[in-house]
DNA sequence: GTCTATAACAGGATAGAC
DNA sequence: GTCTATCCTGTTATAGAC
């Protein structure tokens, strides 16, 4: 089946928001990719602000299905983080774009509150989440020298974040393997 | 003496673009900052395109002294590592503002090819210093574990910009330094 | 739900006076 | 070097027909 308007809409806004930021793209720009008339986007999302929320609560859900997901496929806690670094390698596509989360964080003063309140509870999440991981991780000795999880968590997201950014800024995916290379050779 | 206009120009332009993105500031924006007319600005910067290369130029050369004076005044490894994670500290503006490498790598598409270029440069001059600092540590023992001083400065500076990132997204300087507290710990 | 038409405004940029 | 005035384009958003 088809998709229906509104999800090309939010898949077509999610794309550009992660390759050119939230300021980069127009109501012009998803109208052509999706082939209808921009005044009819009105309909679906009445502001672009109301567009950056539906975005990033479908983003959140979305990320926090992915790590229930690696939670139940993979058992340790160096799988669990490698099945995160690969999902984060996947969102560059080739150092084209990044997760929307970097990229909503640096549109931060053209984002409403609430977006903004959002990221918050989605880094909380995800940290929340990493730090989980890390005292698996201890349990079942798969990454090496875990002294502190949250530490490791926070330390984990940013080097994530900043690989994905590293790459987007040269469109060059070695600059995301070069910057996690070390966190992967812990991984038993 | 007083900042002459071009320099007070680029002065508003680096706080707008680290702040708000190269797309978040307009030529309004900085002449009601500086005080002159907006038309006034072209004669300094023709088209917004040159403005970020000036900036981005001005931005390369100053890190570069910084570097250099770390060289001077830190005689350790450690010591000059320590000092480049304060600069990204004080960069922070408490969670207001990013680096203008950071700021740029969101703002790619609206960027002139030169700019790009400028920013593959400026990351590679960083990833260079931070090899020796780590190079430099490995012979005096001031930073704990290197094993691969190249892998060590791929993710060192990926690490400060994702924590930088992270500090900016929530406006709390707390999130850059729970990033960057295990690499601190490694600091002898 | 989608369309045409248009309002209302802000963006970068230019011309020409002073 | 700065000004006023203006152009052209692109932006979000609305009104109302189909």
């Amino acid at each position: 089946m088809a998709t229906d308007t509104k999800t090309a809409l939010l898949n077509s806004a999610e794309q550009a928001a992660r390759t050119r930021g939230f300021d980069g793209f127009s109501y012009a720009d998803l109208a052509e990719d999706v082939g209808i008339r921009k005044a009819s986007i009105h309909h679906h999302f009445s502001t672009k602000a109301k567009l950056s929320v539906e975005l990033m609560l479908r983003y959140h859900n979305e990320l926090q299905s992915v790590c229930a997901r690696i939670d139940d496929t993979e058992a340790t806690g160096a799988a669990r983080l490698g099945a995160l670094i690969d999902r984060y390698r996947v969102a560059l596509d080739g150092g084209k774009s990044l997760c929307l989360c970097v990229a909503f964080s640096t549109s931060r003063e053209s984002l409403p509150q609430e977006v903004i309140n959002q990221i918050i509870q989605f880094r909380a999440m995800m940290t929340a989440w990493l730090k989980l991981v890390f005292i698996a991780a201890q349990s079942d000795g798969s990454i090496l020298e875990i002294a502190d999880p949250q530490a490791e968590a926070a330390a984990a997201l940013a080097l994530l974040e900043g690989a994905q950014l590293a790459a987007r800024a040269e469109e060059n995916t070695d600059r995301f393997e070069g910057a996690v290379h070390l966190m992967q050779l812990r991984l038993r």
